[in-house]
DNA sequence: CCAAAAGTGTTATTTATACACCCATGC
DNA sequence: GCATGGGTGTATAAATAACACTTTTGG
């Protein structure tokens, strides 16, 4: 069959926003980027999609090949579509919003890019449109982490309710009341109690929790209403 | 300065989802599509993203070529990008979800296309991956529409209480007590009740109401839930 | 006068909020 | 024994849900 001849063609990009959360604060990883133009500038991690590769495919691949990581939560933004965003040659740019456990990310396999994690109060100027896709990733995740218990992906298998609560104090720069928070996350009843306690960080000690997967996976889509009053975290 | 050339390049195509509601029921407007392969079955409005136009500016050309009509709610949904959807050649297409005063549609524009406006239960076959973009397309308007004031823009400048729930009805294809439901949307304070009544559908008449804009600006992002026990309707 | 659709109010239940004290431990 | 952070309970307010009768009027 013939092809749509007279139409004309572009470049099309993936360009990763990948959060991580310390502990303490959410950080967002960045690359130095390798190409021309703005070579050595900070980045989103991006690469362009491949002939025969979905885009959903070739964002898996670039944030693999940064961060050795496979299976991570990953949702297409948006597309970014102004003709003049890059410089150089009209790109297309499909955003992707990756949330990863930090504590699994492999420092070593990215030599090549000098990737950091930024705190997000703290980023350096980004190359292109790069800024606005943090922006729009991030309070897409607010939007979404208001409804939807999608913040355990930032955390490792087994963690507490502090650390949780902190995890949401980071994202919406809010403070909550941990007795309602308390409440409200164990009510959902995604959360298993462990009898170890993380003794780290406080000398009482804080149990343990880990999500039940299968309970998960069924109220992923729910409206769980995670943050009092979201209106005022969002908008 | 020099092009990205090694890579490969795409089409990118614009498809809109256009939603409209005749007073009963939500209908989409689809086209006999005019061009090979699969020509003259039914699909999306669509075409292809133009060298020096953005991804939304082509969006609303495309939507004003169908329906003469601009300045409309639009937004993006995603991108499309499995490599087989369009078996002629690879075609990204961004899925561009639109909400139209059906009323104020102008059929004569766009003989060319052959458009029909169809309910959404008696839709016929569509090409390609369109139905797929049809139903997310749904799924994004119910979701939104339980959160947001947004079915509003379905809606013509003056419309009553009946109307307004009729149209919620066919949203969700769900009964809500029309009690509840005048004093949940009368409560946001976005409405203005109208001396007129609509004498058409009833003998008793229902008050026209309009929408107060500059509140429905500020509070199109606000939280209302509207509808009751969302997950019931969206999963 | 009656059928048909519009409009309105009350109560019970659930959910959200605000708030303060005791507990366990390492030092 | 005390400072630190962890854990829990209660009372009030607000939102939601369930439910039924009166009004208007064209025919």
């Amino acid at each position: 069959m013939s092809k749509y001849s007279k139409q004309t063609r572009f470049l099309v990009a993936i360009d990763c926003i990948i959060f991580g959360f310390d502990g303490e604060n959410l950080r967002l990883l960045l690359i130095h980027r390798g190409m021309e133009p703005e070579k050595n500038k900070w980045s989103l991690m991006g690469g362009f999609v491949q002939p025969d590769e979905s885009t959903d495919d070739a964002a898996a691949r670039i944030l693999k090949q940064l961060t050795g990581m496979e299976g991570v939560y990953m949702e297409q933004l948006r597309a970014f579509g102004d003709p003049k965003r890059d410089p150089i040659e009209r790109v297309i740019s499909l955003g992707y919003s990756a949330l990863v456990d930090i504590h699994k990310y492999k420092e070593q396999l990215s030599d090549e890019f000098q990737p950091e994690w930024f705190l997000l109060k703290d980023m350096p100027d980004l190359i292109f449109d790069h800024q606005e896709m943090v922006q729009a990733a991030l309070k897409n995740l607010r939007y979404k982490a208001a409804l939807h218990p999608i913040l355990f992906e930032l955390l490792p298998e087994k963690f507490t309710l502090p650390q949780l609560q902190s995890l949401y104090t980071g994202v919406y720069d809010a403070e909550f009341d941990k007795r309602n928070f308390s409440r409200k996350v164990l009510s959902t009843g995604l959360l298993i109690r462990q009898k170890e306690k993380d003794k780290e960080n406080s000398k009482k000690g804080a149990f343990y929790y880990i999500l039940d997967k299968s309970k998960y996976k069924d109220k992923f889509q729910s409206f769980l209403n995670f943050v009092p009053n979201p209106d005022n975290f969002l908008f």
